[in-house]
RNA sequence: GGCUCCAUCAUCUAAUGGUUAGGAUUCAAGGUUUUCAUCCUUGCCAUAGGGGUUCGAAUCCCCUUGGAGUCACCA
């Protein structure tokens, strides 16, 4: 069974990084009928990390993504880090260490002073005499002194650590008792069966270190896939300047679920040509194995697409009820229908679809400029005031088709091209230039508006 | 700086050692549309550089260059 892990620190709120890879964790999950665990590594617990928990979920949900079991905190497996402590104490693979900050600072100046690589010099690594006074001990665990670690990565492939390089004997339980992050690491994810896991490369230089804890306990090491990054379009590590990388912003910008998951599926993972995946696609075919190797840039021109994308392939019900978020009743609207069928395929979030749909809702306040100049010279004023009248005598206007008619009719019997009143009419229901089609805007908003709109149009700008 | 990773169009990416280096987004042009958008068609654009290995290299090896990550009693 595959038993993958999403583990945030509680930053506050879920990154646009980490939900990708806690996407690739649980597709890997799902798929495999395995489980995929949510963990909050609180154990500095500087912060709220309920509020984080609770943000983390929230997102989650949002996106019908689902963990498995109960969140697990850290923060509350404090007893279980001592035992397994201790247990590195007893058996002689870890031990106290008596050096102050004051002397372990000093220690790196020298050593820095000497182009050294700061390290620990293991002073107390076979301490056994009288501990100084008023010094609280950290504990630190015994490092191989040298040889090689190699991390066999999924991704990256055997990626080879000589000891002397990175490692020296590295604490794991500060002077206050509490552990540090790479022992606690090791520890749950051996502790919770987590025999995958799925994360950032910029965890791959900590690798090493957590191997020695496994080892140490005798745990067995999981398989390691370290996703490479996602850069801004400086080329940088994604960090909270560049622009929304809380995923509850996309919510709030109207971006839909499918085309979030599918725009970061797609970044730095793909299937042959296919860019549009469903969740079960999704799942169906991913596989870890054929993550990129290299960073991506992040860029919104495709989930911009992709959210237009599903916009537009999404059935009105449902397009309606999500407009409610953002202040659109429509359930009641009589040509609910006809409405959202003219402008789903214009918008590309639903928060521009929803300002689209208030266009051709209420009356326009002001007129563009240009396009009352380019629309209402001539007989602009005179032809529709042709078209109201006509109005007026029809009966029966109900749907585009009809409204059509009349346009046809007064474009006939004057001998005129469709432009001659479709500008200013335009204009005189959107108060510009573009917009949907004027049959679909009229049958929407009914004779009445219509014509009130056409009225106020003719005395706002002849 | 040490260590580690990475390198195909502007961007996301495809390509059992043999392809006119493919697709998508963006951009541009044309068509459709009374307008705009959608949609359709077309176009522009890439194997970082240098050495090898090989009949043949985007692909394997080495070097250079460039970029990134990481080096805590943070996670």
């Amino acid at each position: 069974m595959v038993v993958t892990r999403f583990a945030p620190s509680p930053t506050g709120y879920l990154h646009i990084g980490g939900l990708r890879t806690a996407l690739f964790s649980y597709l890997w999950a799902k798929k495999n009928g395995g489980k995929f665990i949510l963990r909050i590594e609180d154990t500095d617990q500087n912060r709220n990390s309920q509020e984080a928990a609770d943000a983390i979920v929230e997102a989650f949900k949002w996106l019908g993504l689902s963990h498995d079991g109960e969140i697990e905190y850290q923060s509350r497996r404090m007893d279980i880090y001592k035992r397994y402590i201790q247990k590195l104490l007893d058996t002689g693979k870890a031990y106290h260490c008596y050096m102050s900050k004051e002397e372990l600072n000093e220690l790196r100046e020298e050593q820095m002073a000497k182009k050294e690589r700061a390290m620990y010099d293991g002073r107390y690594r076979d301490f056994n005499g009288t501990p100084p006074e008023g010094v609280e001990p950290v504990v630190r665990i015994k490092a191989p002194l040298e040889g090689k670690i190699v991390v066999e990565d999924g991704i990256k492939g055997d990626v080879t650590f000589d000891v002397k390089d990175i490692l020296d004997d590295f604490i794991i339980a500060r002077a206050d008792g509490t552990p540090t992050y790479n022992f606690v690491v090791a520890v749950d994810d051996a502790l919770m069966g987590i025999n995958t896991v799925i994360r950032g490369d910029d965890h791959l230089s900590n690798t090493p270190k957590q191997m020695v804890v496994y080892e140490a306990l005798g745990f067995e090491i999981p398989k390691f896939y370290h996703v490479p990054m996602i850069h801004n379009s400086e080329g940088k590590k994604l960090s909270k300047r560049d622009g929304a990388t809380d995923v509850m912003e996309y919510k709030e910008l109207g971006y839909t679920p499918e085309a979030l998951l599918n725009f970061l599926v797609r970044l730095g993972w793909s299937h042959g040509d296919q860019e549009i995946f469903s969740m079960d696609e999704m799942m169906d075919m991913f596989d870890p194995k054929d993550i990129n190797r290299s960073a991506s840039i992040y860029n919104v021109d495709k989930l911009d697409w992709l959210s237009a994308h599903y916009i537009k392939n999404m059935p009105n019900n449902k397009l309606s009820d999500l407009l409610e978020y953002f202040g659109l009743v429509l359930s009641s609207h009589d040509k609910r229908e006809i409405l959202l069928d003219a402008l789903k395929d214009r918008a590309k979030t639903l928060q521009n679809m929803a300002d689209l749909i208030g266009e051709v809702l209420s009356a326009p306040v002001i007129y563009d400029e240009k396009a009352v100049k380019k629309a209402f010279k001539d007989d602009a004023s005179e032809i529709l005031n042709d078209f109201a009248a006509r109005l007026k005598k029809s009966e029966n206007l109900h749907l585009p088709v009809d409204y059509h008619h009349v346009m046809e009719e007064l474009v006939n019997e004057k001998g005129i091209g469709f432009g001659k009143i479709g500008q200013p009419l335009r204009v005189a229901l959107l108060g510009k230039l573009s917009g949907p089609g004027l049959d679909v805007v009229m049958s929407v908003i009914g004779r009445d508006d219509t014509l009130a709109r056409i009225d106020a149009a003719i005395k706002a700008n002849s």
